[in-house]
This record gives C-alpha cells, sequence and structure tokens, in this order.
DNA sequence: AATTGGTACAACCGCCCAAAT
DNA sequence: CATTTGGGCGGTTGTACCAAT
C-alpha cells in the first residue's frame, strides 16, 4: 500500500461521524477493493491505508465491542502463553474481536496484572525462580515433574496427529483469516491446547491436590481426533500463521513449556482442577485475584 | 476550581511479505 | 530474475477521559 506520507494534505487524526458514514457507505455499495483507490472515490480525504484501518477495527459490523468477557479474557491469556505477540493469529481465536482490541487489552489490563504479580508477561513465568505460592510451598521441586509432563505431552501430540482426520473451519467473511495467504487452515489452538492439557491434568477423584501426568487413567482418551484440524502432520498443522519460521513445532514447545511454568507457579494455590476442564482449571489467581467484580459469566468489570 | 497523574484506546508508523508486473 | 504494489502485522504514540490532590 502506497505510504501515506507521500500524499501530503491527506487528513491524520480521529475520525469524525462523516467521515465514516462516507466510508460504510461506500464499502456497502461497492464492498470491499482496492484500498489504494477507496478514499477518492468515496470522496474522503485520507490515504487508503488509514481507511482499512478504520474499517477493520472500527466499522466492520460484525465487530463486537464492549468489555472482554471472562472466557475471552482466559483464551487471550492461554493463546498469548502460546504464541506470543501475534494479535492477529490470536484474534483469529476469538470471534468479532479485533488484532488491535485484544493487544489494546493486553498492554493496558493483562500486562499490568502480570507484572502486578510478578510474572514477566512476555515469557509468562515469574521474574524470581524463587516463588513462593501464600501456602508457603515453593514450586521448584515441581520443575521436574513438568518438564515430565511437557515431554509426554509433546510425544503423545505427535503420535496422535498420525492418526487424525482433517477437518476445517471457516471464518466469517468478515473475519480476517489467520494466515495471510489463505494456504493452510487455522488451527485451533484453544481446542488443541485445553486437550492436550486437560489429559495432563486430569486428577485423582481421591486426591484433588495431587496432579496425575497422562491421559485419563480410565480412558486414555485425549479427544484430540475429534477437536483438531489436523491433516496428517503435526509441524503443518502446529505452524499458525503463515510464518513458518515462527511457527513450527520448536518454538510452541518454548512456549509449551512457558505456559507449564505459569502453572507451576500457579497451581498450588489454586483451586483444584476439575477434570478435563482446562478452562475451568485456569490459574484462578490470573482470573479472580484482582481487583474487578465479576459481573457473571460473560462480562468482567475493571 | 485547577492541576496532575494515570488509564484506555483509536490511530499512526515502520516494517515485512506475497503477488503482480 | 528484480522491482513494484497492496495488504497486513506488531509496536508506539496521541489524546480524551477520569480520579485524586
Amino acid at each position: 500500500m502506497a505510504d501515506c506520507r507521500e500524499k501530503m494534505g491527506l487528513k491524520k487524526g480521529p475520525w469524525t461521524p462523516d467521515e465514516d458514514q462516507k466510508l460504510l457507505a461506500y464499502i456497502e455499495e461497492h464492498g470491499l477493493g482496492n484500498w489504494r483507490t477507496l478514499p477518492e472515490k468515496a470522496g474522503l480525504q485520507r490515504c487508503g491505508k488509514s481507511c482499512r484501518l478504520r474499517w477493520i477495527n472500527y466499522l466492520r459490523p460484525d465487530l463486537k465491542r464492549g468489555k472482554f468477557s471472562l472466557q475471552e479474557e482466559q483464551t487471550i491469556i492461554q493463546l498469548h502463553a502460546f504464541l506470543g505477540n501475534r494479535w492477529s493469529t490470536i484474534a483469529a481465536h476469538l470471534p468479532n474481536r479485533t488484532d488491535n482490541e485484544i493487544k489494546n487489552y493486553w498492554n493496558t489490563h493483562v500486562k499490568k496484572r502480570f507484572t502486578k504479580m510478578g510474572i514477566d508477561p512476555t515469557t509468562h513465568k515469574p521474574k524470581s525462580n524463587h516463588v513462593v505460592s501464600p501456602t508457603g510451598r515453593t514450586t521448584l521441586n515441581h520443575m521436574a515433574q513438568w518438564e515430565s509432563a511437557r515431554l509426554e505431552a509433546e510425544a503423545r501430540l505427535v503420535k496422535d496427529s498420525k492418526n487424525l482426520p482433517s477437518s476445517s473451519s471457516r471464518p466469517s467473511p468478515y473475519q480476517k483469516s489467520c494466515n495471510k495467504g489463505s494456504k493452510s487452515q487455522c488451527l485451533d489452538v484453544v481446542k488443541a491446547w485445553q486437550s492436550v492439557v486437560a489429559g495432563m491434568f486430569a486428577t485423582s477423584t481421591n486426591n484433588s491436590n495431587r496432579i496425575i501426568f497422562g491421559p485419563d487413567q480410565s480412558s486414555g482418551n485425549y479427544e484430540l481426533d475429534s477437536i483438531i484440524p489436523i491433516g496428517g502432520n503435526v509441524e503443518d498443522e502446529l505452524m499458525v500463521g503463515n510464518d513458518r519460521s515462527k511457527c513450527q513445532v520448536p518454538e510452541l514447545n518454548e512456549r509449551f513449556d512457558n505456559y507449564m511454568s505459569l502453572h507451576d507457579t500457579t497451581h498450588l494455590w489454586a483451586a483444584p482442577i476439575a477434570e478435563n476442564d482446562v478452562v475451568e482449571g485456569f490459574p484462578d489467581f490470573l482470573v479472580h485475584d484482582f481487583d474487578y467484580q465479576i459481573d457473571n459469566e460473560e462480562s468482567i468489570t475493571v
């Protein structure tokens, strides 16, 4: 797209209702097309890039605005632990939310909270190796267990992926694809993640504080085959977005590792994790122990 | 009432990549 | 092939708003 700086005299700054109306009217009549030529045709003194951003982040009719739900926040944190600052990819898993909105939410809410809790928001790891839980127990002696769990999960992912059928998912017409060229299908990271961890965190009914590593002891079923749209090769499918160098297994392993560390520092004082329910078992301190009130399941007030 | 500091978020900027030429 | 162009991404900035002083 042509650099906006090339066109002097174009308006910058906040959009007026009139400009919004012009842009909306044009797109409604002509649909999405060439952003470079759109401003002139629509009678706007803006560069195409600015119009595109305004449409994507604000005017798109399928946008869901307002507070993030508890579920959405949990998803953001989980995905960020897994993917890092790949906002567009994270946004692809949050229907009707934009990458910009999620990025802002992260930077203004979650990041701050992590910092406050002594957790590095980039790595999701505690800033100190000697994090002590409110109960006084250190977490270091669990590191070996987590590492064991991680390795087991990796092996299981590779093994299971070889027998998985493929499926597809389609984004809404307005929703951005999770990869630019749409050459590969989106991995439903949340579901895959939950599935893997659900297997790992299956808990004993006799001792709710004791974590059992490995599959559900009764069934051994991880449900991976029913929820991950995998085409056969785990390395292909664990690629999210079109930048393969960033998305292949080694990095995801690292992210996985980071998430394990996060759990390592949190599960000790969190409520027992419900069997096969990772969302419910998401570290409670990241969800509840802050200065917000939870109005209901769908909204939180900061 | 005025000032100050913090917060939230819309918008911009610079860069990258893929497709087209 | 190299170059150009359009689209997209993540990081950063500007500013309106609000609460505390």
